[in-house]
DNA sequence: GGCGTATTTTGAATGTCATCGAAATATCGA
DNA sequence: TCGATATTTCGATGACATTCAAAATACGCC
């Protein structure tokens, strides 16, 4: 499962990390989202696929508009890897 | 400063997460390093450059080599905002 | 100073990513 | 079914990243 590092590079992108920013203080649909941002509807959904395939958000059809939410699950699978990344080998060398 | 969210962008890269996993174990010299690579040394010359940048790794010239080693000040800026990224607001919505 | 080794820098080729505008799809309500 | 609205998908484009080979730099040793 390529997931995690998937994750990494999602949040590599600051358009992605303002749209999980936003996204703290609930769920927002698609054009709510575009409102806070400059770019074009085709992009930011562009954007939104990326966060979906690193399962960063979810998403929810309601009626006409699709529901974007935070989705917590791979937050430990990241910090296993960010502590997994620095974690120093303290063995002592021979 | 701009710093932490380069080091995302760096460790969204395979081979430097993999030069950093390498340094886990102590530091290495550049050759030593290349070693566990295909890739030439120029370019992973330039892959050093931008870890150095995001501050993931120091390096010391000693002789006519230069050792790279794990710099871990950077990784509780890291955690930081990986958690800021995910801490959901939990106020009660009106 | 000149040579050999270690590493970086440069410049060019290729690959990948973000962006746009336009077309396509989905849903709702008349 | 038609029209309006919300969102996604497509194809093209420019910008940035990765890579290589070759040239440049730095150091140590003779």
């Amino acid at each position: 499962m390529v997931k995690t590092q998937d994750a990494f590079r999602a949040i590599s992108d600051p358009t992605r990390r303002k749209v999980l920013k936003l996204l703290q203080g609930g769920s927002k649909t698609a054009g709510e989202l575009a409102e806070s941002f400059e770019i074009t509807k085709g992009s930011l959904s562009h954007h939104f696929n990326i966060l979906k395939a690193a399962d960063l958000v979810r998403s929810e059809r309601r009626g006409q508009q699709i529901v974007y939410s935070l989705n917590t699950s791979v937050f430990e699978d990241m910090a296993a890897l960010l502590i997994e990344l620095f974690q120093v080998d303290r063995r002592k060398k021979k």
